[in-house]
DNA sequence: TCCATCTAGTTACCATGATAACTATATGGA
DNA sequence: TCCATATAGTTATCATGGTAACTAGATGGA
């Protein structure tokens, strides 16, 4: 989350530049807006996720179960390096996922430590009926903000 | 943070859209890739702040405060207004400056329920000793990046 | 084979965002 | 003037990210 409603004006970065001659004004304004834009374009998902009983987390824990799940379940582990995010989160997010009935975690039956992740019927309506909303509110943003893009 | 390290390809899109016709494979890909690499952004920032004894938001507080506080000392509720964020992080977050010796609060002497911030000399050496190295950070950054750009 | 080391998952705890509900003060219309 | 309402800040509590330290199981070289 980054915020800082109005960005720094041009000529306030060339004030910051006579003092600091390390920053490329380029850069810096790139990079602020990138971070804009991306809070706010995440605020909006945060919010319709959570009319959904959802997470954005949760969500992409469903998008790669679905995904990936065919061939087979994945452990709770490969979900975590693919969604580099830590272990704990994870064990405490599938939880909350299995609890909604969302998701099956069983034993893996080659190694005694790890658990696999399955995505239930339930857990893919959840997903499918998300992805409609989800993709309404990315063409939407997107489109509002074609102009203030980012270089 | 939005994580999803390796992002859908096209074909994994095409799929989608197939069953989700509202979707706009454009859009979807500009907006992972900003909130992929903004994620990545605020995650060396937010690495370099913490060895500085600050964090995102302690950062943007002095900043601006030292942009604006010649004319005047900030109102606590402004600067939450212009940082976007909640009033209670503002209390926890400029009490935790005021602990650093960063900022110093105090009555506002028109309104008493407000509370008035104001920047240290101590705050600002913090801050100025900190620009550079975010500046690089930024610079190289965005150099690294300039490819795997959003549209 | 056996022990050192690695890895998977969990637990405990911290950081930092949010909202709801509270206190104290300000403000404006009857 | 006085009271209803609004606003500033705080407190309590939740959500969701992190790391450190732990347990249990896997693995590989002496």
């Amino acid at each position: 989350m980054f915020f800082l409603k109005s960005l720094p004006t041009r000529n306030v970065l060339i004030e910051y530049k006579k003092r600091f001659p390390n920053m490329d004004i380029e850069a810096v304004e790139s990079a602020l807006n990138l971070l804009r834009q991306a809070s706010l374009l995440e605020r909006h998902l945060d919010a319709y996720f959570s009319t959904q009983g959802l997470s954005q987390l949760r969500f992409l824990i469903l998008i790669v179960l679905d995904r990936e799940n065919r061939k087979a379940s994945l452990k709770s582990s490969d979900i975590a390096d693919r969604l580099d995010i830590s272990r704990p989160v994870m064990t405490r997010t599938i939880q909350a996922l299995e609890k909604a009935k969302a998701v099956r975690i069983s034993e893996d039956e080659f190694d005694g430590r790890a658990k696999v992740v399955s995505l239930t019927d339930c857990g893919r309506s959840i997903l499918y009926n998300s992805l409609p909303g989800y993709y309404d509110i990315i063409r939407d943003f997107m489109e509002r903000n074609r102009d203030s893009t980012v270089s």
